[in-house]
DNA sequence: TCTTGACCCTATAGTAGCTAGAGGGTTTTT
DNA sequence: AAAAACCCTCTAGCTACTATAGGGTCAAGA
């Protein structure tokens, strides 16, 4: 299987494919005379365990962690364990961040007061002092 | 006022300032004989401008765009409540699909089952197709 | 057979918003 | 005078791609 027949069952870019192996994620496959990479079932699988993780925001070092357990079957998985816990936390902090920016920028949104000029604008002269 | 004095009273680095200004957020201040950058209580206040921006997750193209407004006082301010606007649905956008990946999260660590190794791992498996 | 188009290759640069470092000059303090 | 602390420019690094440029290869049609 060529690159490009790759791409196409996967839904991933040709390039983003070729960046994957260059990071590491993927691993170099035999090349035919001509130097086009030629593809097997398991890079298939193995490029579709990269998407569904990014899909879930997990980076790619992180999956490079995850790739070294699926090879390496004896592993103790209380890492992977962790890895999804440690993920959970971040992506809950994340929200709390974004609900309070959204509150802040609702407060904003409020002080225009529909002047038509700039320098009656409520929401710049929100903006100026870093305090508040 | 010199460079270390405007990040110390802003608390902004000191690179970040000299980005800002490369970026053409803060105007180029005048320069010493040595060429040391020589700031006024304007820039102070364009500083906090900015970080108070920043720290609403404005880009800094917006802000570009926020600038101009603060500077030409007889524009219509119709823009930058649309761009408050536009940033809240963004945000809130954001909040969704993390809110959606927390529960994907969550399903995934259910399905370890306190194996012991990698190759008896649920979440390992459950990674595995894309689309299932 | 020649050509056209679709495909493949590498290498480089760009994206956002900083951050860190090299390598050097200046000012202030001891 | 010497040392610490500050300033300067330029360059490269971070994430996960994306987009070029400039070329080589392959299959099908005229
Ligand atoms: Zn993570
Ligand atoms: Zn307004
Ligand atoms: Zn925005
Ligand atoms: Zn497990």
């Amino acid at each position: 299987m060529k690159i490009g027949e790759l791409a196409k069952k996967t839904g991933v870019d040709v390039p983003t494919i070729r960046y994957y192996e260059q990071e590491r994620l993927l691993a170099p496959p035999p090349r035919s005379s001509a130097g086009y990479r030629q593809y097997e079932a398991t890079h298939l699988e193995t490029l579709q365990f990269i998407r569904h993780c990014r899909s879930l925001d997990i980076s790619l070092s992180e999956i490079r962690m995850l790739l070294n357990y699926r090879e390496n079957p004896e592993l103790a998985c209380d890492a992977v364990n962790q890895l999804i816990a440690l993920h959970i936390d971040q992506v809950r902090d994340r929200i709390t961040q974004l609900q309070q920016l959204e509150e802040q920028l609702l407060a904003l949104q409020g002080r225009c007061g529909e002047q038509r000029y700039a320098k009656d604008c409520g929401i710049l002269e929100s903006l100026k002092c870093s305090v508040g």
